[in-house]
RNA sequence: GGGGUUGUGGUGUAGCCUGGCUAGCAUAUGAGGUUUGGGACUUCAUGACCCCGGUUCAAAUCCGGGCAACCCCA
């Protein structure tokens, strides 16, 4: 049962939406900040929304791309961290170390910013022949990079939960193949399990994961007009298996290195949940995401029992949708609409003297309030209904706020402008990290997001430079 | 990286400029009573000046340092 809780939303999502967001996590009871700067603590109401992207990721993905979910330790030798150049001079600004002095030993040690090293040292010992390829292994894990900027619960914090997968193929063909597939599951993910559309696409060099030859990624967009990235599959080549000695012997007992990939989404999703669908009553959440998919309220009056009687045969009747039956007589029922309302609980179903009369029960949708008299008969295949519609709905309404802020521009003053007015924009571009440098410089923090699956070349010169375009990509400012 | 704002019971705040009584209010929490179709009422109880130092007869208030949070800009 949940407890209670001070009061509600106080601010509008429209008016301030940072500070909205922080109340939105902290009051429905997703998350608290940890005592540590840019720690945070994720609370059971949180921790549950992670456990159902667990559950989906390891039935839809892992198991059935033929992954193996491991455990690797948390500590990374900087000798290992340096083996790979690209690699440890883009992440070096955000590691935190354990000094000698700490370890006793002959060399600091990395807190993982993210595993690739250490696992691919594992990964050394145990490839041996093309009998072991594909090697494909996934772990849960937190990850430590120590942002110095402000941070945020969720969106970006020192420590978070993720998963990363890393896999190695013989064949160049094969790797290039599965990096796009992981890519193409993590929308479907976002799809059918968080209602959150996004766009795919690949990284510039700029943006590009360090020590990859190519990242996808996956860009999902922001109420406030900041595109955040949602999840990546990086193609390495076999730039890792190199550093980390990775061979084996191949059909013709020849010496071959492997080619790999790695790929990983984190807690921040959870962020993108909270930001896209939840409103100024609190939190909304699609349904597959929660447990408890239904309140039932019951109005009591008096020494009347029937009610109290048919509420839970209602309970009985929905037991597969876990409903929490509220019929503590200390509250309201006003009070616990609101209760639940914050706690983002999908369906609310009201039944009191008037119903019991009509043999019906009020079902009310969390997402857009929509109030509904049902016959008792019909509750459960109306409930049914109603949190599959509103799983679409919620995608359908993000996915045309989505469309409704992507512009193509033409020239600089098209992107500049779009970017001031908090667009996504679609532009030519040369491909060069100098140019994209500068047109950070020159809108006041615009990025590439990504170059989108399935755009062409353009014939246009870049939006900036005037160079021969490259590729068409997307420019926002982003988390 | 640069700038700004703010730290008072669990939470949100008043008081600070102009130092001085028992640190006020709301909400939450515990116990009791009355209630129950959109945050009910009531009685009693519990509970706070971020940390360290300085000035002073006297510091939540003034000064210095630290720590933390939030906002804006790069």
């Amino acid at each position: 049962m949940a407890k209670k809780t001070e009061e509600g939303i106080t601010i509008e999502k429209e008016k301030d939406i940072a500070e909205w967001y922080s109340q939105v996590c902290l009051k429905s009871e997703l998350a608290d900040y940890g005592s540590v700067k840019g720690t945070m603590v994720i609370r059971p109401r949180g921790y549950q929304i992670w456990q159902e992207i667990q559950d989906y990721f390891n039935k839809n993905i892992i198991e059935k791309t033929n992954v193996e979910n491991a455990y690797f330790p948390l500590f990374v030798p900087e000798s290992f961290f340096k083996k790979e150049s690209q690699h440890a001079e883009g992440f070096q600004p955000e590691v935190a170390w354990l000094d000698k002095k700490v370890t006793g030993e002959g060399e600091r040690l990395a807190i993982r910013p993210t595993s690739e090293t250490i696992i691919y040292d594992s990964f050394s010992k145990w490839i041996r022949s093309y009998r072991d390829l594909p090697m494909k292994i996934n772990q849960w894990c937190n990850i430590v990079r120590w942002e110095t900027e402000a941070t945020k619960l969720f969106l970006r914090s020192r420590e978070f939960l993720w998963q990363e997968g890393h896999c190695a193929y013989e064949t160049e063909s094969e790797c290039s193949k599965e990096t796009i597939n992981y890519i193409k599951l993590y929308e479907k993910l976002c799809k059918e399990l968080l209602a959150i559309p996004v766009i795919v696409g690949q990284k510039t060099e700029k943006e590009k994961f360090a020590g990859a030859e190519k990242t996808y990624t996956i860009e999902s967009f922001m109420p406030d007009g900041k595109a955040l990235q949602c999840g990546t599959s990086h193609e390495l080549g076999q730039g890792f298996a190199k550093a980390f000695k990775i061979s084996f012997t191949d059909k013709n007992e020849n010496p071959e290195i492997p080619w790999q990939n790695s790929w990983g989404l984190s807690t921040r999703l959870i962020g993108a949940i909270v930001m896209v669908h939840s409103d100024n009553k609190g939190l909304v959440l699609p349904p597959t995401l929660v447990k408890n998919k239904i309140a039932i309220i019951p109005i009591i009056k008096g020494e009347d029992k029937k009610v109290l009687k048919k509420a839970k045969e209602i309970e009985q009747t929905l037991k597969s949708f876990n409903p929490i039956l509220d019929d503590r007589l200390e509250y309201t029922p006003g009070w616990k609409y609101h209760e639940y309302e914050l706690n983002g609980i999908p369906i609310r179903i009201e039944i009191g003297p008037k119903d019991l009369e009509k043999n019906q029960a009020v079902v009310i949708r969390r997402d857009n309030g929509q109030k509904k008299f049902v016959p008792l008969k019909n509750l459960k295949k109306v409930v049914e209904e109603e949190l599959k519609k509103m799983h679409k709905d919620l995608y359908d309404k993000a996915e045309k706020f989505l469309k409704s802020k992507i512009i193509s521009a033409k020239n600089f003053n098209d992107l500049k402008k779009g970017i001031e007015e908090r667009k996504l924009v679609l532009a030519p571009f040369c491909g060069s990290e100098s140019c994209e440098d500068e047109i950070k410089e020159k809108t006041k923090g615009a990025t590439t997001r990504c170059v989108p699956f399935g755009s062409k070349i353009p014939k246009s010169d870049c939006i900036h430079c005037k160079k021969k375009a490259t590729c068409e990509v997307y420019f926002s400012k982003s988390y």
